[in-house]
DNA sequence: CTTGACCTTTCTACAATGGGAAGGTTGAAG
DNA sequence: CTTCAACCTTCCCATTGTAGAAAGGTCAAG
């Protein structure tokens, strides 16, 4: 996602970054930083005179960590607490990693759900003539009482064209 | 999902039920019948004299279609599509088709993002001693400026466990 | 008539993000 | 010095799909 746009490489009071420039340099968009900083995940920065928030390099860290772990699917939640572990330099690596994997237990359990809908419905695509013709196996299993949502599907690569109905 | 509570088979003048029976039979909440009657996505119902809704066999049968299309990961504007193309009698099966295979492409694209995730995580977790010492490649993986989300990984089942750093 | 299980509407929340309005600040160009 | 663009501020609203709760009306049975 490149950020195009006028640069105008506003001010840096003792190497400071106001809230667009850490938003560029984090990856973070501003409105984002805001929001973090309103739920508590990042504390609140110096301000200017006239209330301009002000992000230091250390700053924009943070915001990138967030960013990075977002970009991984944890949870505000979770990045929270690796951000607590992050900042804690005696922390038992133990804890992170039973983090990392909780959230991999997650995504594995997603993943799974949406291949058994994935196959389900690419069963009844493959069924579906798809033409000018109305009758449509896809409706009408979508009508019927006992859709079996997850069908058993083992095969490896390419199975033999499985019969309709 | 099994409803468990009292079932007190409130009343059914010419086969209606009100929205508790509905949901029941339907497999959808109250909450949600009542939801997708606000949104449009289903007709107004009957009432009874004191504003009871009153469900007929042929509304359940529609409950439960958007429930196993919901069940398939198809999104509310979708499934009022696919109950436009129910109710056509006529539709061409080329429509419904499509809107099948381009819900196929989205579960695609998210369970490729996922897998990427999980691969990424997979390897950090990997690095990570998880014990009580402090130092965690995750970590430091995720406070890096360039965290790679997408590594080729292309083995099938069980690599050499590939080096750390 | 009371009681409890139902029903009604309306408001709130979630998680994470985006959009916009209304208004103040900054810095540079005219 | 004024003006103007490009910033910044806060506050509100929308999204998606689901759920909880509050405040009150209705129904059937004891």
């Amino acid at each position: 996602m490149v950020l195009t746009g006028t640069l105008k490489m506003v001010f840096s009071p003792l190497s400071s970054l106001n809230i667009g420039a850490a938003a560029e340099a984090s990856g973070v968009t501003a409105k984002m930083i805001r929001h973090y900083e309103d739920i508590g995940l990042i504390k609140r920065v110096r301000r200017t005179e006239s209330g301009y928030r002000l992000y230091t390099p250390d700053d924009v860290h943070v915001l990138r960590f967030i960013r990075q772990s977002r970009s991984l699917g944890f949870s505000m939640a979770e990045i929270g607490m690796l951000l607590g572990l992050w900042r804690d330099k005696k922390r038992p690596s133990r804890k992170v990693r039973e983090l990392a994997q909780t959230h991999v237990a997650d995504l594995n359990r997603k993943i799974q759900d949406m291949l058994a809908m994935k196959a389900t419905l690419t069963r009844l695509v493959d069924c579906c003539h798809g033409d000018e013709r109305p009758d449509c196996p896809i409706l009408e299993e979508l009508a019927r009482e006992d859709l079996v949502v997850a069908p058993p599907a083992k095969s490896k690569k390419k199975s033999a064209p499985h019969e309709c109905h």
